[in-house]
DNA sequence: AAAAATACATTCTAATTAGTATGTTAGTTT
DNA sequence: AAACTAACATACTAATTAGAATGTATTTTT
């Protein structure tokens, strides 16, 4: 029972670290090395629990960033009984100005794997497309409300509308870590803006 | 003079092959030993012509990654003769549809290396700022266009729709590349096209 | 034509890497 | 309490890597 406690501990902070580090310098430019260095554990401890570096890679999509887009992106859409196009406006806008110093040079975590990754990495991509799934469904689902309160125009493809928030938001955050300064997301607010006001009725 | 073109066309066969590889694999999956494996040439051949690997990187961005943006997204912005809305229309939606199965795959070659930079890789982020900056500089030439010519709304903000529409194009293809499926470039034309007919008059 | 420089190839080193094998200590089961 | 197992640490192998050193044929310069 106390090594079950013991094991689950060390599993997280080899997965919560592996996240940090994949999350800073990418997750090719990180070793097992790397890692373990920054968790002050050996390499025996990090082959004890996982099979190797992708099963690791695997892990942090499914619990951390998973963890990560539920909580920041989904569960906020969930106040179904605020007016809808105010809740997008929130979820899309308002809450990017929050975002740390760190989060804002470093990007989306997830989109900087997509990244990374090439034909060789499926298993992480068909991973990362059920996250954007949950995401793209939990936006639709709001939408819908939203026309059913006849907050936002009969004639709008939630569907459409869902992704292309997705993507433009996902956009935002990778530009603006090239650009490294906050007038990015300011201007890209003000479009963002007007496009979701443009939903309503 | 011989010597001098052999040795022009040695560089460009390493720069290109270097930008496939990094297009497929990645920057970091991809080894110097790859990129001379693929040109049949030796690893002297690489250390005559190139300092190391941030170098050829550097030269990937600033030769191949920047001409494919000028070419295919800031020399189609000069036809300004053009109704602006509907130039904007085909540039950021229209062209979408004849990306090869391999873009579509691979997603946007300065995207991908945005994923991939950490707080290390600072001079890659430089350069690939310059070349959304001369992007961005030709939307909102163009935008203004429409402005003076009353195809576009006095009230738009050109800079910060041009940030949008590049912020939203990085996305999609980004949001592409992990759905592996078209579905979503037409869901999100159909979003972004009312987005752009809403500039207009 | 001799000397020098260029365009490479070959060979090497030293570091880093993934992954394995083999401890050792503590906890768990019988 | 003995036997077993889990949670690591240490020490290894084998591959890959970046990059330097050295060699050689071909040009270019003098």
């Amino acid at each position: 029972m106390k090594q079950e406690i013991k094991s689950k501990e060390t599993q997280d902070l080899i997965i919560n670290t592996s996240f940090e580090l994949f999350y800073e310098k990418g997750y090719n430019a990180t070793s097992i090395p790397d890692i373990m260095k920054e968790t002050s554990l050996s390499k025996g401890a990090f082959y004890h629990h996982f099979k190797n570096k992708h099963e690791i890679g695997k892990k942090v999509i499914e619990n951390i960033i998973r963890k990560r887009i539920k909580e920041g992106f989904i569960e906020p859409l969930a106040e179904l009984n605020r007016n809808i196009p105010e809740l997008l406006l929130y979820v899309f806008t308002n809450r990017i100005k929050n975002y740390s110093e760190r989060e804002k040079a470093l990007g989306c975590p997830a989109n900087n794997l997509v990244g990374e990754i090439g034909y060789t990495e499926q298993d992480f991509r068909v991973i990362l497309k059920s996250l954007f799934e949950e995401w793209r469904e939990a936006l639709i689902n709001a939408i819908e409300h939203g026309k059913n309160r006849r907050e936002i125009k009969k004639d709008v493809n939630s569907s459409s509308v869902a992704i292309s928030l997705i993507c433009a938001f996902e956009g935002v955050r990778s530009v603006r870590k090239v650009y490294d300064d906050d007038k990015i997301f300011n201007e890209f607010m003000q479009s963002m803006g007007s496009f979701i006001k443009n939903l309503g009725i």
